[in-house]
DNA sequence: AAATTTGTCTATTTACATTTC
DNA sequence: GGAAATGTAAATAGACAAATT
């Protein structure tokens, strides 16, 4: 029997477990589930600890722990030892980030799409392509792996500032999410703790969660990860690595300085953390810092994904990673795409060879340089990060406007925007801000247009 | 301290526990493993009881278990209440199905690869896409799913026999083993176990490998499921659902009765089960048996692959999933390739809706046809499962040769064929038999000549 | 058919590490 | 800066269930 009556202690929440044959762990983990999705238990919202709850439950501390660990392993509960357990800040944010129904005749700024122009070339090379006589093998598997194709992701990956040792570690995904999810099934396992910052690309988190990764948010300084939160988060929360999107971080668009990279290169080192590093926007660069998987080659998978830079339905990413997981990695992609399109990788390929794709990237760079031109002219006052060659900038609120109002009141002017909420990892609230993808809408008069819209409602908040 | 001294008492493993700060549990797991990868433990070696093994060490029993599931969860092991711990017997065996290095000049008779020459229409459809006005978004991303892909995914199913109610229950997948392993992380847990035959495709076995699902073999009666095994798996091993593959059931090429297609929807109905119907071959059939999904359409998920049976580089499938599957597996599927390719899904809608894809199914079984007829010819004399329109066929070996010797033996004459242990699932020891890819080499040449080799092999052993 | 062997699961004990005050 | 609060992980005890003999 619990000694105490709790009746006059307040407890933020008071189960009670149902008279079932079920066990007790995972009636109580159901029953938290229950009252977090309910909204019985709102985000942020701190837990009575372990020992308090199982003295008022009359069981042991262990069985609490392991009901909070099933609710922590799919992302609804942070805790820290001595500060306690909270409700995450996010669990009901969906991490699908797809854009709305187009009959809902929304102006799409929420999507991070690149412009749909830029693929004249790719038709002339998939014409060219298909006269061929040797054509025959393009609707085949593609598993003899050609090694024109790793040529082609070498030569890529080198103008990024990679040098490419040995081609045993380059591989190929369907893409940067596809590769992610691969290294979190063959490289990670279930509870692993995962360093990120404080705001980071949602299918980050949607991946995370799905193979049971911990996302530690790493505390910044300088708008970049501080060198002792680092060190903390090695030291308290055992995190096994790091992932990072240096160039044009995801959503704020932040670019990490040398001495940042170097920091991180080095504590990875000193503490043997698995860098993943996301150059997904890292074609975008004119005169790109160097990777730091070029920094720290032996602890570092550099994933590059050519949906964004290049051609989304191209569905490939290069990943270059150190021996010692190519294995490992390599069979993880094969049990979860057996292959690629050998369609889509000669079309890649010959792109890169061919050097038309700096072309492509060229046109790219012009099409957002004009519409990030348009936001900066219609959204002057306003602070709105991010450079010209960015697809998304990253927009700062009047004080008192959090990232989800501004999103709700937003989609009510008929406008699709992300508030910060739905970048936000662990329990802390986001600052209140908005990431506006300038290229999504099919063209720029629909851009004024939706800029006009968020001046509007901006102006109408200070 | 031990009460007994074990010198007297032969264990079949007498571990040493090294003096160090690790865990019991993970240093008595690392010894298990090192033990089973070195070979000092074979496969099929039964392992000491846990208790005994406990006393031996001077630990508790459940430290015992708790090494030994970490083990069982990588498929080393696989333990039965009452019998004991087993060493699995295919533990070195490769999921990796990958054709030899062309440069070995092996003839391929391994891999499950289809014709390669099919594919003039769809070079001509892929053509009229180029040529169309509104090809501007067949490099873009395919977030707005067009009815029309939809639409082509359920008139396939459809002549399949099933019918398609409601489009959200129908799904996109890069291809069939990225629809399985979408399965397997969305609706499943690590520890879950699967009921599969006793043989499988050795995909299957990676993916759950992966994803730390347990697969557990049901026992056969007259070539296919039995239903008291079926039983005796739900109340025992408390399995999740089943995978099965009941058109030419790979590698067996079995097609399972009507009998035991009601039999297995029975079951999942009466036990809940979550059926995963691979139909991967199933159009090859010209009168196709009704599929398990439409006898138990609310339990079954059925994959519908285009690789084998239309073109391998589309890396496309259609799932149809019952409702409340669906958005689990939407998130699954959207977490692991964000989206699929326009190009791809558009060359697919197309060759499906405009009937060219009849055609080519035709094409493919007449090519077939004239492989298999060679094969039967050649091999006379020699049991050799599977119909005239399968992609490979399942020799039986003669008694005293196992699959893993033949396959030895089919490699030292340059031939690539795979043995019967890379299908076998559990501890058992699979019947002595390999599978002959006839499809695989790219002439029937080059088949004939394989199949010659496999002959006089075949000779000398009898 | 009952007793025994054997694996599995839950809940607990205990030690420990970090944060807070 | 030390004591208290708080979460975590390992090892254990004991009940249970299936398979064997």
């Amino acid at each position: 029997m619990p000694v105490n009556s709790f009746e006059n202690y307040p407890m933020s929440w008071k189960p009670v477990l149902p008279r079932s044959s079920r066990p007790l762990y995972t009636a109580l983990a159901e029953l938290l589930q229950r009252d977090i999705a309910s909204g019985a238990l709102l985000p942020g919202t701190k837990l009575p600890p372990q020992r308090e709850l199982a003295d008022f439950l009359d069981i042991n501390v262990s069985t609490v722990t392991r009901a909070f660990k099933i609710c922590s392993d799919k992302g609804l509960l942070s805790s820290v030892t001595g500060s306690g357990t909270f409700v995450s800040y996010d669990v009901n944010t969906s991490t699908l980030i797809i854009p709305e129904n187009p009959a809902a005749h929304h102006i799409e700024l929420g999507s991070m799409m690149p412009e749909t122009i830029p693929q004249a070339d790719a038709i002339t090379i998939l014409l060219k392509m298909l006269a061929e006589e040797e054509c025959k093998n393009l609707f085949q598997y593609s598993y003899q792996e050609e090694p024109r194709h790793k040529e082609a992701a070498a030569h890529l990956l080198n103008r990024l500032g990679l040098s490419v040792t040995d081609p045993r570690g380059l591989l190929f995904a369907n893409g940067g999410q596809n590769a992610t999810a691969a290294i979190f099934a063959g490289l990670f396992h279930s509870g692993d703790k995962l360093g990120v910052d404080p705001l980071v690309y949602p299918g980050i988190k949607g991946a995370a969660k799905l193979f049971g990764i911990h996302l530690v948010p790493i505390r910044q300084e300088n708008g970049e990860m501080g060198r002792s939160a680092l060190l903390a988060a090695c030291k308290n929360d055992g995190i096994k690595g790091l992932y990072i999107m240096p160039d044009y971080q995801n959503p704020t668009n932040h670019i990490m300085t040398l001495s940042c990279r170097r920091m991180i290169a080095e504590t990875a080192q000193e503490r043997d953390l698995l860098l993943i590093e996301d150059g997904i926007n890292s074609l975008f660069a004119a005169n790109p810092l160097p990777p730091v998987a070029s920094l720290a080659p032996e602890h570092c998978i550099f994933l590059l994904s050519l949906s964004k830079t290049v051609l989304p339905a191209l569905r490939l990413a290069y990943l270059q990673t150190p021996l010692r997981w190519a294995a490992a990695l390599e069979q993880a992609l094969y049990h979860i795409n057996l292959s690629q399109s050998s369609l889509l990788l000669e079309i890649a390929s010959r792109l890169t060879l061919s050097g038309r794709l700096e072309h492509l990237l060229a046109e790219r760079r012009r099409g957002a340089a004009l519409r990030n031109r348009l936001a900066d002219k219609i959204l002057s006052g306003y602070t709105l990060l991010g450079a010209p060659e960015c697809l998304s900038r990253w927009l700062l609120l009047p004080e008192g406007t959090s990232g989800q109002e501004f999103e709700a009141m937003s989609s009510e002017r008929g406008l699709s925007v992300y508030g910060s909420h739905r970048f936000a990892v662990g329990k802390e609230i986001p600052v209140p801000a908005a990431r506006i993808a300038v290229c999504a809408p099919e063209t720029t008069e629909e851009l004024e247009q939706g800029l006009h819209i968020l001046k509007d409602l901006l102006d109408s908040l200070s």
